[in-house]
DNA sequence: ATGGCAATGTTTCATTGA
C-alpha cells in the first residue's frame, strides 16, 4: 500500500499535474493540501475518470484539503477540520482507509515570528496534537501526513544558520512539531537512509530549485504499528522539474500490510 | 537592506504563501 502526500499549490491550476502524476504512480491514497478550491468546484469528476474518489473540504483563495483514494478502496468515518478546534480555515481531513487511520494536514504557514498568525500556527499544532491522542487511542495504524510547514532538524534545510529563528525554523515549532511526533509517531522520511539536501519545498524565487535552496516541511508521520510495515519513503523532486510546478514535491511511503 | 515568483480576486495591484 502506497500512501503520498502533495501540497499543490491550487489544485485547480495543479489538476493536470495530479492526474499526470496518479498515472504514473497509481497510489492506494494521495492526501492534498492547498487544494484552493470551494467544494463545489472539486474535480471530482476527472479524479473518478482516473479510478479515483475523493473527499474534502475546501474554501475560496487559501486552504483547502482533499484525501484521494482508488475507488476499490472507499474512505470511511470521515472527519473535518479539529473537532473543538475553532477555526473557519480548512486545514484538516480525516478518513479510514483499508483499515488505515489517514490524517490530512495542512499547518498554517505562520508568516513571521512575532505575527498573529505565528500564535495561531502554535495554537494550531498544540490543538492537532490533542486530537491525534483521541485517534490514536481507537486506530493503532495512524499516519497524519502533509505540509507541515516545520523544518525538523539542520539537516532539513539549505543553510541552518540563515533559517536559525526564522518562521519554518524556529524552536517553539519544531519543539510543536517534536510534541506531535512524542505521542507516538515517527518521521517516515528518516526511517531510511536518505540523500543528503532532500527537500520537499523550494522558492519560486531566485531560482530555488535549481540553486537546491529548499526545505523539508512535507512529512508523513507514522504510529509504531505503520512503522513496522513501512519499507520505503521517497520525495518525487522530479516533480519539481516540470512546467508550471508545486513549489512542493510529492512525499511517497510504501507499507507492507 | 531588498526583492525575487506564483496564485488569487467584485483584479490591473494588494495580499499571501514559505
Amino acid at each position: 500500500m502506497k500512501i503520498a502526500t502533495w501540497n499543490v499549490n491550487s489544485l485547480k491550476i495543479r489538476l493536470p499535474h495530479v492526474l499526470d502524476w496518479l498515472a504514473r504512480h497509481p497510489v492506494e491514497v494521495l492526501a492534498l493540501q492547498e487544494t484552493k478550491l470551494t467544494d463545489d468546484r472539486f474535480p471530482v469528476a476527472d479524479f473518478e475518470a482516473a479510478g479515483y474518489r475523493a473527499d474534502f473540504i475546501g474554501q475560496k483563495t487559501y486552504n483547502g484539503v482533499a484525501i484521494l483514494t482508488k475507488r476499490a478502496m472507499p474512505a470511511t468515518d470521515v472527519v473535518f477540520d479539529i473537532p473543538g478546534f475553532e477555526d473557519d480555515q480548512k486545514r484538516v481531513i480525516t478518513a479510514t482507509v483499508a483499515g488505515v487511520r489517514v490524517v490530512c494536514v495542512y499547518v498554517p504557514n505562520g508568516q513571521s515570528v512575532e505575527s498573529d498568525k505565528y500564535r495561531y500556527k502554535l495554537a494550531f499544532m498544540q490543538a492537532l496534537r490533542d486530537r491525534l491522542v483521541v485517534e490514536s487511542k481507537t486506530h493503532p495504524k495512524l499516519v497524519v501526513l502533509g505540509d507541515y510547514n516545520v523544518a525538523p532538524e539542520d539537516r532539513d534545510v539549505h543553510d541552518p544558520r540563515q533559517w536559525e529563528g526564522q518562521v519554518l525554523f524556529s524552536i517553539p515549532e519544531r519543539d510543536a512539531l517534536k510534541a506531535i511526533a512524542a505521542i507516538g509517531l515517527a518521521d517516515a522520511f528518516r526511517l531510511f537512509e536518505q540523500p543528503a539536501k532532500s527537500f520537499t519545498w523550494w522558492d519560486y524565487r531566485m531560482l530555488g530549485f535549481q540553486k537546491g535552496r529548499g526545505l523539508r516541511i512535507d512529512h508523513i508521520l507514522v504510529s509504531d504499528a505503520l512503522k513496522q510495515a513501512c519499507t520505503a519513503c521517497t520525495i518525487d523532486r522530479d516533480e519539481r522539474k516540470k512546467a508550471q510546478p508545486s513549489d512542493h514535491a510529492p512525499v511517497i511511503a510504501t507499507f507492507e500490510l
